[in-house]
DNA sequence: CATGAATGAGTGTTCATTCAT
DNA sequence: GATGAATGAACACTCATTCAT
């Protein structure tokens, strides 16, 4: 079966990411293996390999993955948020609703990759630039909501705070 | 030779203690092997078995340590920003002056904690142990601070969430 | 389409083996992989696997080749050295010329299939009918040329050992 | 049973030595597995790994030792040639008596490191030593036969050519 | 008590070969 | 006939743990 659509790499490829993300919430990252992956993917180790050429790419890629979710989830809080209509609105919003948009899964893997981020540049590069687009999205809905008084580089990064603690929350099971 | 006294006993074990933080925060838990922490250690890894049984459990050891280090931490965050004039201020002494007292290698170390919790039902419940105890602590802060009008347990739950996220922040490297 | 003409199979074979022959002596015979040399003759593995079965058979294709183009060598280097006008000329000519003849490259391969053939039998069969074959050309030359007194089938042996030598300082580069 | 003897630790690594070349030899170095080789030194992998670091370094060990035999080999050669009657008397003695001195086994080891060498700059720096190193000692010995007349560089070469032409022999099951 | 050599199950990765298209 | 994606057994190597000394 040669020359695959592009249609094709383009499943295989969800197919592979939507397994490791799976495995690596469940085992952790070190925890889950290639052959897990693949398994539960329902391919071979070879085509696993095909695909992304190393485990640690397959990270990456789940990374990438990950950063444009974050991108859309914060959009959605800002939009069930806005509007602010007092200082602290947001915040609340955070804290009270962020378990509809991110699952303790997908909170666990973020929590893994953070963890990973700091011994593999790549992976790290990845994150960061992820992390400062949201950063920036939620700068911009303060700055728009406000008007240009009161609102800094910190607010933005406080709200985002929030939310990464909220996601330890999730993955530590603090009620 | 007399039976170890327990002097010499605590010695040995905060000189495994220190050597597998300083391990687990440049290598990660899972780089970093027992022989490099025993060697780090200057102690042999018989002699780190013997004191704590398992890597696991060394890790859990670890754990506790953390928690009895951020207890302290949040005292001393607590009291820089005492009197809590207005709303928010204590947010922003965590965002502002909080790497003077978790170093970038704290930060990742706890990182990496967080990351092991969810595999291991004993960590979890010591790492879950600290962080309500510091809620906690917050919580009381501000109640004694605010008075009994409009301090609920959210808002000590957003100050830890803020302090995880500048950890984060650290360990990225998010400037 | 018709069937493949007998010209095109031709084309075809050569082009595989001068790929593998390249490949084996550049990154050894386990070195090479087979998408390496089909690659290399830009062709598909499934087009290699069509002419030639196996990696070993594509191997004894490449021995069997050598072994013709050396009865070529060993001609053209008897050729240069007659008249044997003396004891010991013949010896001199191989150590001194044979570089004219054999590149550092084909030398690398006649290595790898040495070091092969102990273990494929078939491989074996080929190389050592080579080997008589040129030892046999050899005895005959030095027959012709010192008549029947004092030649025998070990100064063939001798000579063709000195040419395996000579390959030998080659691939390890002593000058 | 720390602190290994001096004696100890000679002891494993000539016992894994032993089981390499015996390995490398019937299988060759490509089909010898390192648990098969660790299996036969009747030593855990793991035991392998400690004494040697990986299967190359193993290999270059092999590697001395067979140079460090070859001079002795030479030296015997040399003692049985002696006195070198007349020109190429040194030549038959090496065809007629090599194969007391190095077995089919031991030829097909040293074929196997040949092939490696070009691949492996270490290994191929070993062999290269190894080989000047015979070389040099055929060229003294025909030097205090023959007296400065007549001997060249080139007449050593010829011998340890021969030399080598003759394992191939040994290796190829050449009658 | 301390040591560190030994263990071997388990890891990420490769590659000759097949076969659906 | 040609293709190259898929396969999975096999590989070199690691490391938490044990225990003879």
């Amino acid at each position: 079966m040669p020359k695959l659509t592009q249609n094709r790499v383009e499943r295989r490829r969800r197919q592979l990411l939507d397994a490791a993300a799976a495995c690596f919430s469940s085992k952790g990252i070190h925890g889950a293996t290639v052959p897990d992956i693949s398994q539960r993917a329902q391919v071979s180790v070879g085509t696993l390999y095909r695909h992304f050429g190393s485990k640690e790419r397959l990270i990456i890629a789940i990374a990438e993955r990950i950063c444009r979710q974050d991108a859309l989830i914060v959009e959605r809080l800002l939009a069930v948020a806005r509007p602010f209509d007092q200082r602290g609105a947001l915040d609340s919003i955070v804290l009270e609703r962020l378990e509809d948009f991110v699952s303790a899964k997908e909170a666990r893997l973020r929590i893994e990759l953070w963890a990973e981020a700091p011994l593999h540049p790549a992976l790290r590069a990845v994150l960061r630039q992820g992390l400062e687009n949201i950063i920036d999205k939620v700068e911009e809905a303060l700055r728009a909501e406000n008007g240009q008084n009161g609102t800094t580089a910190t607010d933005a990064r406080k709200v985002i705070g929030l939310v990464q603690g909220a996601i330890l929350y999730r993955a530590l099971g603090v009620s």
